[in-house]
DNA sequence: GGAATCATCCGAAACGTTTCGGATAGGAGG
DNA sequence: CCTCCTATCCGAAACGTTTCGGATGATTCC
C-alpha cells in the first residue's frame, strides 16, 4: 500500500541503508545523493513506518496518561491538563496514549502495559494516598511524573501547584478584607493537596494572629453536598465566622447555596473563597472568588519533564511546582456589613 | 530486559512457532503443550511486545482522537466523550491516542499520519461546515466516525444527537408552559448543529402554529457574551416574547445574566431552555432547564462503531443518532405570571 | 498393508526499519 | 609505487512477532 523504504531505494537507485542514513541526516552521504533520495521519497510520498521504527529503535516516542479517578476525569480539571500535554507533546512529536478510569494493582502492571506498547513513560493523575503501590512508584525504572502526589526518584518526580501558598493567598485575601473568625472546608484526606491546603491555612491564620478552634475546620469529600454540609455545620457550631475557606470550587458553590438557604447575603455576611477556578466559578451567583491553578501550564510542564527524562536517562527528574493565583470576585467583599436586603 | 517469545520456547522446550499458536489459541496444539507453554509465559512473566505484532499482523489496536478545536476541546463536552471512548476501547484491548488541536490541510494528510502509527480508525471532532477537505472525507479509505457532522461513505459516518428533535422537545416544553412567543439565540452557522435546532425550532413553532418572525432568532456564537447579546437584542425588538430557546447552556448564561441585568424576572417574566447540560447548568440560578446530550454513552458509540469497521472491512458504517432529553429546571415557568420581588 | 487422514509440531520467511562492520575508490603522503 | 586516509556507499543482521508450508508419527479406512 504506502510506499517502504526499499521502494525509495528502488527509484533512488541507492541501497535501503543510504536512504536510511540520508533520510535521517547521517554525515556520510553526499549532498548529491542526498537530495537524490529526498526527490524519490517525495514523489513516492513516503514516510517512515513509525512501528518498525520503534520495533528496531527501542525509542518510544509516546507518553500515557493515567487517569486513575473517574471524578477526577469528569471535571475541567484534566481537561486542561491534557491540551498542554498534547501541545507539548506535539512540538517533541510525541504521541499521547490514555488509559482508561481503572484499577492497577502493582506499579509493575502499569510499566508493563507501557513497554509493551512502546511507551517511554507516563503521567499518572488521581492517585490516592493511600493507594498500596504508591510507595513502589519511586523506586521503578521507567519514567513518571505523578500528579499532586510527592513522588520522588531517579526516574520519578511530581508536579504539583504550590497548595500551601494558595491557601496563604486566600487567607491573606480574606485578612485584608478585614475577616478574622475564617473557617475552613477541607477536601478528603485521601487527597495530598488536602493536607498542603490545610497546613497553607492553618500557617496563614497562625501568622496572622487569629482567632482558631479546631471546630474552624470541615473535612469534606470535595463533592458539592459536602460543601453545603460544612457550611451549615461551621455556621451552627461557629456562628462568629465571617468567611469560609472552601478547598474546590464545586464544594465553594454548595457552600454558597447553603448559605443562602440558610439566609446569609455573600458576600454581605460571609464571604467565600473556593480553590481551583473551574469555568462554572463565573457563572454562579456572586460569581465566586477562587485561588486559580494554571492547569494548561500544568500540563505542558509535566509533558515537558517527562520527555526530557525519556530522551535522556541521565537527567535528574526536577519537582515542578507552580504558582496559583489569587482571582478576586463577587463571593468575597469586607466584613462588618450590616445585613443586606435578602428576602 | 522483557522476556521474549524466545525465551518462552526456550524454557517450555517448543518451538517460538509452537508458542506464538498456542498463546493465540490456535487449534493445532495439544491442551498438554499449552498448558507448559502457559506456564512457562507466567514464569517469565512474558507479555506479548505490541510494536512487533503489529509490525506483522498489520492489525492497528489503536484508534485516535482529532480535536480539531481548541474551543470544543475546553468544555465539558468532549471531556465525557473521551471517558467514553476510552472505556469502549478498553473493552475491546485497543488504545485511544490524541492529537492536537491543529489545521489539518488535507484528509490524506490525517490518514498518512494514522497509518504511520498503526492506527486503524479516527474520530474527528470541531470540524467546521466550512472545512475545504470536508468533502474528500466520504471517498477516503479509512475508516472514520465524525462528531457532528453529516458525513458517510463506505468506510466513513458521523455521530450525532438528534439535534432537531432535541429542539423541539425544549419547544413542546414551553408551548406546554403555555409560551407562544418564542425567541432562539443560534450558534454560528459553521457548526452543522445550528443548522439543525434551528431547524427543529422552526418545526416546532410551525407545528404548533405559533407566531413567528424572522427576528425572533438571534444569530450567536456559542460564546456566553453573544448569548447576552442576544438576549438583550431579542427583547429590544421583540417585548412579547416570553422565553427564549438558546442552543447552548453557555450562551444560554449569559442570555441568564443579561434578562436578569435588564430587570426581568426568570422564569417568572422570562423562561430561557439550554442545551448540552453542561455541569455548570445546575450552578446557576436559577438552575437552568436544557437539553441534554448523553456524551458519555456518545463517545462509547463512536468508539463503537469505529472498532467495528476497523474489524470488519466489508462492514457498512451506521450513522447513531442518540436520542436526548429535556431537563428541567428553574429556568423555565408557566407563562403569565406577575412580576416576581426582585429588587 | 498401503494410503489417507489427523493431530501436533516446527523452520524459515516476512513485516519495515536501523546499524554494524566492512567495501570501494580516489587522493594525499612518503 | 605503496600505504594510509577519507568520503561514500552497501550487505546483512537484528528487533519480536505471525504465518505459510510443510514434516512427523500415529491412527483410521478400505
Amino acid at each position: 500500500m504506502a510506499a517502504t523504504i526499499k521502494d525509495v531505494a528502488r527509484l533512488s537507485g541507492f541501497s535501503v541503508t543510504t536512504v536510511s542514513r540520508a533520510l535521517n541526516g547521517h554525515s556520510d552521504v553526499s549532498e548529491e545523493t542526498r537530495k537524490k533520495i529526498m526527490e524519490a521519497a517525495q514523489a513516492l510520498n513516503y514516510v517512515p513506518n513509525r512501528v518498525a521504527q520503534q520495533l528496531v529503535t527501542k525509542r518510544a516516542n509516546a507518553i500515557g496518561l493515567y487517569s486513575l479517578d473517574r471524578e477526577t476525569f469528569q471535571n475541567q480539571f484534566i481537561t486542561l491538563m491534557i491540551a498542554g500535554m498534547m501541545d507539548e507533546v506535539t512540538i517533541h512529536d510525541f504521541n499521547l496514549l490514555l488509559f482508561a478510569t481503572q484499577r492497577l494493582q502493582t506499579a509493575e502492571e502499569m510499566i508493563m502495559q507501557c513497554r509493551q506498547r512502546g511507551i517511554g513513560g507516563a503521567i499518572i493523575s488521581g492517585v490516592r494516598l493511600d493507594e498500596a503501590w504508591l510507595g513502589d512508584l519511586p523506586k521503578v525504572d521507567f519514567p513518571l511524573v505523578v500528579v499532586d502526589v510527592p513522588v520522588q526518584g531517579p526516574r520519578a518526580t511530581y508536579v504539583s501547584v504550590d497548595n500551601v501558598l494558595g491557601a496563604q493567598k486566600a487567607i491573606d485575601h480574606l485578612v485584608s478584607l478585614g475577616h478574622r473568625q475564617i473557617g475552613m472546608i477541607n477536601g478528603h484526606s485521601g487527597a495530598w493537596v488536602s493536607h498542603q491546603r490545610l497546613a497553607g491555612y492553618q500557617q496563614a491564620v497562625r501568622a496572622h494572629g487569629l482567632p482558631w478552634k479546631e471546630s474552624y475546620v470541615f473535612e469534606g469529600d470535595f463533592s458539592k453536598e459536602s460543601g453545603r454540609k460544612g457550611a451549615e455545620h461551621l455556621l451552627k457550631v461557629n456562628p462568629e465566622l465571617t468567611a469560609l475557606f472552601v478547598a474546590s470550587d464545586l464544594m465553594a458553590v454548595g457552600a454558597l447555596e447553603q448559605l443562602q438557604a440558610m439566609g446569609y447575603a455573600v458576600p454581605e455576611q460571609i464571604s467565600v473563597v473556593g480553590f481551583d477556578d473551574q469555568d462554572f466559578a463565573i457563572h454562579v451567583s456572586p460569581p465566586l472568588t477562587t485561588i486559580r491553578q494554571e492547569m494548561y501550564t500544568f500540563g505542558r510542564l509535566a509533558a515537558r519533564e517527562l520527555i526530557q527524562m525519556i530522551g535522556d536517562p541521565s537527567y535528574i527528574p526536577q519537582h515542578v511546582d507552580l504558582p496559583c493565583t489569587l482571582v478576586p470576585r463577587g463571593s468575597t467583599g469586607p466584613v462588618g456589613r450590616t445585613r443586606g436586603c435578602s428576602s
